[in-house]
DNA sequence: ACCTCATAATAGATCGGTCTACATATTTTA
DNA sequence: TAAAATATGTAGACCGATCTATTATGAGGT
């Protein structure tokens, strides 16, 4: 049920992962739902998006392990989003963002979700900053977040990699 | 009634703006709304977002004339967009993101509202840096563009304008 | 008479949520 | 050890509310 909701947040955000479609894909049934999820929708996709936003943060956390500087960091994370992106016919981008638009000014519980995870990530990325040596670790880690995130929201707005492309020649000039 | 769509769409997207919301707050009565707008929803919320993008991209254009340099324009709008934001209780971000991240990939009409929205607003970015003589006008100008989109979504996710602070510290680098 | 547009009742579908009935497994009790 | 009670979920019908959209009607100006 999870997964499903996922799959459907991240087409559609909060409105567009209707329970009935949830149910649906996840061959559930409606009263199990309400088992496993007493909160209902909001419970339902609260958890599904701190499970997804855990899910890319420890490919980030690999990536800031493995890659040999900040920029190589950023510029694979781009490429791992770009290749999600593109293949889901511009479907999957970030699993976070929509709902935190749509809900952060609505529902209490599902903003602090989506402000948790994007803590979280700015963390990792402030943490590799600051081992490199980064003269201003926290500033820039937000500023990076915010880029790729804006360039996902544009990636997906125009239906194109272009604006992942040109971000990814853009980045290291931030760092 | 575009002005009531938008204010409602600006708190929650295209699915936050119940046409019920839209007559209540407009005034005007359920059949008018279908005499003015014969596609529907998708019509009115397309004209919507393309009213409010114009809105939006006049003053930037007015800030692009009138700032010094290019660093002053982002700061400019970085700061206009933060305290209405503020003021907002954080439900006035961007117009155009949450309908974009929610209907990108759902509607083809209102997908191509937001890439001309955002086409032409990265378009007088890239103006005002070619102007300038900045060396890669194109790819800077959708990068800035895309920083100041996340910076407005992590400001939502956090009900703060911390970000917004933090990307206008680090918004010279890329520029 | 004609066209423009306001007005509100209503249709039909879908929404999130609740209900009862049932199946299975585990624990308690005699 | 057998029977009863409880716990854990499954399963889907069903509810009122809300959604977008349509309809019929009538006012007002030309």
């Amino acid at each position: 049920m999870l997964d499903a909701t996922r799959d459907l947040i991240e087409g559609g955000g909060y409105f567009g992962a209707g329970l009935n479609q949830v149910v649906a894909a996840s061959g559930a049934p409606r009263g199990s739902l309400y088992f496993h999820f007493p909160g209902g929708k909001e419970q339902l996709v609260g958890e599904s998006v701190r499970r997804a936003g855990r899910e890319i943060g420890d490919v980030a956390r690999e990536l800031a392990e493995a890659a040999p500087d900040a920029v190589g960091l950023v510029t694979g994370m781009l490429a791992l989003l770009g290749d999600r992106l593109e293949e889901s016919g511009w479907r999957r981008g970030c699993p976070v963002a929509t709902v935190a638009l749509e809900m952060a000014a609505t529902s209490d519980p599902l903003q602090e979700v989506c402000s948790e995870v994007y803590g979280s990530w700015e963390g990792t990325l402030r943490d590799r900053l600051a081992a490199d040596g980064h003269p201003e670790p926290e500033d820039t880690a937000v500023a990076v977040l915010a880029l790729v995130e804006g360039a996902l929201l544009l990636a997906r707005a125009h239906r194109s990699r272009e604006p992942l492309e040109r971000v990814t020649r853009r980045v290291a000039a931030l760092l």
